[in-house]
DNA sequence: TTCCGACAGTGGGGTCGCAAT
DNA sequence: ATTGCGACCCCACTATCGGAA
């Protein structure tokens, strides 16, 4: 008889281009874009619900506590994530923002904030005095599956997992519009707090080129040089909208580079016609050089989420870079 | 020897609370 | 009243280093 643990560090999975090549190794699931949360259980149905970095995120999202009544009075430790949904049944980042932030204040409120959370649930670490950390993923799995009903219940659900064909699961998720897939390696164990080769997440991303607009200089380490750029796409009318910043995936040869290249570009007035970046210290630049990134999805009022710089492009011209429409198929 | 994983440090879009302006 | 900042969430990425493979 083992105490149940309290302090469980989430185990995390390494970012992957590529499905694993050995797809019968590995079980899918889709990747819930929401926050990462171990539920911890007792015996009285009581429940505490812990962040990825140990925050004490009870009283956050108490619309998930049902799950500890489908235990029935059974002991346990649960790993998922607490996603919201929109509208149309996706899950939202964007809806779970509003409401992640309830500290101090109380208790989050899903009839204010009209965003329902749900506790999306995959893994199984504890169950009545049995530590589940060194038994098999599928063994975990399949505990999992028979601790709790297949339908779900008031604020949780348990997805199931998929062995093999990881392919088809992320065709699946790409056509939904879901963020990708975790593939997860039969027979492996959980280990707390590890990102390692176990657990891979491939992320459905799209692609984009945009028109730089301006940069900001950068701090710290990257003083004197190019922090991040300014960018953004035309719109339908022909005006130059703003579309976020872009920091990240340069290296500094890179971002000297482009520093070299902009400087003649400088010109005092914005070219963005309406939203300007927020962050004081742009220096604007005619909008002419053309650069591709990758990112997640547009946000609700049309910037790049996750935006990463990919390189330049000399194959169009600024004038005809517009944001690409989402195809469904 | 090579590569993996952990860390630190830059950058992004957000929300909220609080202090300075 | 507005602005800026830090603390949180999610994250992509570069650069470095020690130890495992």
């Amino acid at each position: 008889m083992m105490p149940r643990p309290d302090t469980i560090v989430p185990m995390m999975a390494s970012p992957s281009a590529v499905l694993p090549a050995d797809d019968d190794a590995w079980g899918f699931e889709v990747k819930w874009d929401g926050v990462r949360t171990i539920a911890y259980i007792d015996d009285g149905g009581g429940v505490r619900l812990s962040s990825r970095t140990l925050r004490d995120v009870t009283r956050v999202y108490p619309d998930v506590h049902g799950v500890a009544e489908a235990l029935r009075g059974r002991q346990a430790v649960l790993d998922g994530e607490v996603v919201a949904f929109d509208d149309a049944g996706r899950p939202s980042f964007e809806k779970l923002q509003s409401r992640m932030n309830v500290e101090v204040s109380g208790v989050s409120d899903p009839l204010v904030t009209g965003a329902p959370a749900v506790y999306v649930l995959f893994d199984l670490l504890y169950v009545d005095g049995r530590s589940l950390l060194d038994a098999t993923y599928e063994e975990r799995r399949a505990e999992l599956d028979a601790l709790l009903p297949a339908g779900g219940g008031a604020g949780w659900q348990v997805p199931a997992y998929v062995p093999g064909n990881g392919a088809a699961m992320l065709a699946a998720t790409k056509a939904q519009r879901l963020e990708g897939v975790i593939a997860k390696r039969l027979g492996s164990r959980y280990l707390p707090g590890k990102r390692g080769r176990e657990w891979l997440k491939v992320k459905n991303v799209s692609r984009q080129e945009v028109v730089i607009g301006g940069w900001l200089p950068g701090e710290g380490g990257l003083t004197g040089t190019l922090g991040a750029l300014a960018v953004g796409v035309y719109d339908d009318g022909g005006e130059f909208r703003y579309a976020g910043r872009v920091g990240t995936g340069l290296t500094l040869a890179e971002r000297h580079r482009l520093a070299g290249l902009l400087a003649p570009l400088v010109v005092d007035v914005s070219p963005f016609v309406g939203a300007q970046p927020d962050k004081r210290g742009c220096v604007f630049v005619r909008p002419e050089l053309v650069c591709e990134v990758a990112f997640a999805e547009w946000t609700a009022i049309g910037t790049l989420r996750h935006p990463a710089y990919k390189g330049l492009r000399h194959d169009k011209p600024a004038r005809n870079v517009v944001r690409e429409r989402v195809l469904l198929s």
